[in-house]
DNA sequence: ACTAATATGCAGAAGCTCGAGGTATGCGAA
DNA sequence: TTCGCATACCTCGAGCTTCTGCATATTAGT
């Protein structure tokens, strides 16, 4: 049975802010960009990754327009906003805060 | 403003499971050590920690009794199962991969 | 009396997941 | 060649879990 992880809420955010910001990309590239990275750790499926997009857009982290995408298909491509970019930062430092804080107590033993 | 980041869903039962499994405590007791352990970074409102408590003790994974506590007053003393200390490896195995995949992908740029 | 310690419950919002539906492209088979 | 299926790609809606805030209650110590 595959040990796929759910998101924690919030997370999949950061993971697609940072993955646009290395360039425009389509949906459907970032989710495959994500498992891929993670070596199969993070699956994301189109139900959380669409949602998480349009949530992004309407909050202009993104904009997006359509274009053709390698295989001839129309795809929505998405690229960081100038506020998104600000977000990703926030998101990030905030992330690695709270896995400094999550690490200090999972490796916290009777001693204190 | 604080600069105090929201528990990703999940990650409070992982959190709770892993005092607990120290010795038994009662909640508020809970709240407070996470949050002096962790210098702030973490804050366990009340309408998120019973909730958890209620959630785990139902799943099995924790087992309470009131006893007084240190200041006379009775509480509700939390110990865990071995359901729970199974639970607890999983999910912190599982925090692990999570935490290493997340930083991958922070750290990626693009080189790959 | 007032505050601190300790617990409960509910209402609301946000996010994740599933599943169903929709279009376009390309490829293999009849 | 033409049918059909697989793949790439997107949208929407319902349902569940979880987090959070707020209100409420009890007992202990000052």
């Amino acid at each position: 049975m595959s040990e796929k992880s759910d998101l924690p809420q919030g997370t999949l955010d950061l993971l697609i802010l940072k993955t646009v910001a290395l360039g425009p990309v389509h949906g459907y590239a970032i989710a495959q960009r994500l498992q891929q990275v993670s070596c199969d750790v993070l699956q994301v499926p189109q139900g959380s990754l669409y949602p998480a997009l349009h949530r992004l857009e309407n909050r202009g982290f993104l904009a997006a327009d359509w274009q053709e995408s390698e295989t001839g298909r129309e795809a929505k491509f998405y690229r960081l906003t100038k506020k998104g970019r600000a977000q990703l930062e926030t998101e990030a430092a905030s992330w690695e805060r709270l896995a400094q804080a999550v690490g200090l107590i999972l490796r916290m033993s009777e001693g204190e």
